[in-house]
DNA sequence: CCCTGCCATAAGGACAGCTACTGCCATGAT
DNA sequence: ATCATGGCAGTAGCTGTCCTTATGGCAGGG
C-alpha cells in the first residue's frame, strides 16, 4: 500500500474500468494488481471499487481517493521533471576572479553556500587585481569577475559596498578632533601618506585623482592593509583604506570618517559576450535572494 | 524509491538536518535511513543533500524535491482522513418506502447506482401505498419515503413527475378526435370508466373530487395499471393513468392528453423529526447531482 | 449450453529493504 | 597530541513484501 506503483495502478483502474486493463497499462500481471487492490482496500480499511461482472468502477469513496491519487502521481511526476530540468546545474565549474579583500570577506560565505547548494559544481577562483578582471572576462578565461563600481551597462549583481576610512596615529594633530568628527579628503591627503594599494587600482591615490587632488607626500608604498596599519602605528603616516580592511585590534589608531564619503561597491558580472553557462546562471540565481 | 516511507523520510531528514535523528523519528535504522537515501538519490540520478560532517542539508535540488514530496505526503495525509471520515458511510441499512411504480421506474436505477457508490449499504424497500408513507416515517419504520406532491415544509428531493393521461379504446368515440386533440377531465369522468390505482390513493376518483367532478361510472376498479389497460382495450371503458405507466404495446388504445395537463411529483422525504443517519444522508447527497 | 472475459486465490520464488555491526571521518575537549 | 563523540557509509544476512504462474469461479452472450 505504500507503494507508488500501486497508486498509479489504482489510478489506472479508475481511468480504464477493469483491473485486467489497468495491469496491462502499467505493466504488471492481472493477479498482482488484483492482489494490490486487495490489499490497498484491506489496509485503508475500506472498499474503494466495486467488482462488476464486466467492470470495475469506483465507489464514493474510491472517487476521493483516487483524486488524492492524481495529485499524489502529479507531484511525483514534478519531481522527475524537475530533476531533469536541474540536470545540467548538477555538474560543471566556475572561474571566479576577484581581488583578495573582497574574496574573504564577500565571496567566501557566499561560496560555501554555494557549493552546499550545488555540490556538484566546481568553483575555482583567482586572486587578481580589480582591473584584471576584464580582461580576465573579455579574453573568456574566468565566467565571473568582481569589479569595483562597474559601469551599469555590464548588469551588474552588487554584492556590498564600504566606505572609505581614514586612519592615523592617535598622536596625529587630525586625531585630536572629537569623537564622532571627519577629515576632508584633501586634509588627509596633504599629509605624509602610507599609500596601501590592498591589490587594487582603486585606492588614495585614484580616489584623490578622480577628486582633483594628489596625495603630495608618499612615504611607503604597500600591498597589504595590515602592512600599511603597522606603518600608521609607528607614525609613518596617514592612511585611506576600505571600512572593511580594518583591523579588529585598533589600539594606536585613530580611524575617522571622511567629511564627503566615499564609497566603493562591489559587483559580480559575467563576459557580456558570451551566455552564462547553466552553473552561472545558479550561481546568479542563488545571489538573487 | 518508490516506496512511500523513503518520502517520509527524505522530508523528516530535511525537517531535522540529519539523517539519523530523521531515521529515528520515522522508525527505522539509521543504516536503512542511509540507503533508502542513497538509494534515492541514485535512482533520481541527483544528489539531494550535502552531507557535512555535523549536519545533512538540503541542496538547491533537493529543495524542490522536498516541496513536492510534502504535496505527495499531504494528499496521503488526505486520503487517510477521507477515508476515516467515510468510514460511518461505509455500513449501514436504509429503509425505504414506495408504492410500485415509482420503485419500479425512478427508484431502482437509482438505487443500482447507489450500490455501486456505497456497496456497504443496505438499502430495502418497501411496497406500499402512498398514504401509507408518512404513517411509517413518523413510526420511524422507515428512513425514506417516496411521496406525492409533498409539502413544502417537510425537505423533499424531487425525484421526477409526470403527467395523468386518458386512455381509451380506438373506437371510443372521443378517440375520433385529430391527433394532437386532448380531452377534458370532465368529459373523460363521465365515460364508462375503469378506475385503475396502481397502489395509489392519488387516483382519477380524487383527481375529480379535487376539481369537484364525480367519475359517474365506475365499471371496474383494479390495482394494476396493465389490468386496466386490458379493460379499456376490450371496451368496458376508459381510465386515465400516469404517463410513466404507459405499455409499450399500445395497440387497441388511444392516449389522449387532458386539455388542463394534470401532473404528479414524486420526491424522497425523511423523518421530519430525526436526524438522518450517515447511510440516508448519503443517498440524499448523491441525489443532489 | 459452452465460451469468453474478468476477477480471486494458492503456491512458490525473487528481490527489495531492514537489522546488526563495523569502519571512517571530522569535530571538539582533555 | 590524543581521545571521545556524533554522524554517515558499507557489508552480510535475513525477513517480508510483492510478483509470477497456474487454477478456479462467476456472469453474460452467442
Amino acid at each position: 500500500m505504500m507503494n507508488l506503483m500501486h497508486w498509479r495502478l489504482l489510478v489506472a483502474v479508475a481511468d480504464r474500468g477493469s483491473i485486467t486493463a489497468a495491469a496491462e497499462a502499467v505493466g504488471m500481471t492481472q493477479s498482482a494488481a488484483s492482489q494490490a487492490m486487495a490489499s490497498m482496500e484491506a489496509t485503508l480499511g475500506a472498499q474503494l471499487f466495486t467488482r462488476e461482472p464486466r467492470k470495475t468502477l469506483p465507489t464514493a469513496l474510491g472517487l476521493s481517493v483516487i483524486e488524492q491519487a492524481r495529485v499524489m502521481l502529479g507531484a511525483l511526476q514534478t519531481i522527475r521533471s524537475t530533476v531533469d530540468e536541474a540536470r545540467p546545474m548538477l555538474r560543471g565549474t566556475i572561474r571566479i576572479a576577484s581581488f583578495p579583500m573582497v574574496l574573504a570577506t564577500f565571496l567566501t560565505p557566499l561560496l560555501q553556500r554555494f557549493a552546499q547548494l550545488y555540490p556538484g559544481i566546481e568553483v575555482t577562483t583567482l586572486d587578481v587585481t580589480d582591473n584584471e578582471v576584464l580582461t580576465l572576462l573579455d579574453a573568456n578565461l574566468i565566467d565571473l569577475g568582481v569589479v569595483l563600481n562597474p559601469k551599469p551597462e555590464r548588469n551588474a549583481t552588487v554584492l556590498g559596498r564600504d566606505l572609505w576610512m581614514a586612519v592615523l596615529p592617535v598622536n596625529h594633530a587630525l586625531a585630536q578632533r572629537p569623537a564622532d568628527a571627519s577629515v576632508s579628503l584633501a586634509e588627509l591627503l596633504e599629509q605624509p601618506f602610507v599609500l596601501a594599494t590592498g591589490g587594487c587600482t582603486a585606492n588614495a591615490r585614484s580616489l584623490g585623482a578622480a577628486a582633483g587632488l594628489t596625495v603630495s607626500d608618499i612615504r611607503v608604498e604597500v600591498r597589504e592593509w595590515n602592512s600599511a596599519f603597522s606603518l600608521v602605528r609607528e607614525g609613518v603616516g596617514v592612511t585611506l583604506v576600505p571600512e572593511m580592511a580594518l583591523p579588529a585590534q585598533r589600539t594606536g589608531l585613530r580611524v575617522m570618517p571622511l567629511t564627503v564619503p566615499l564609497h566603493r561597491e562591489f559587483a559580480l558580472v559575467g563576459s557580456s559576450a558570451r551566455v552564462p553557462s547553466a552553473a552561472t546562471s545558479a550561481l546568479l540565481k542563488m545571489l538573487a535572494d
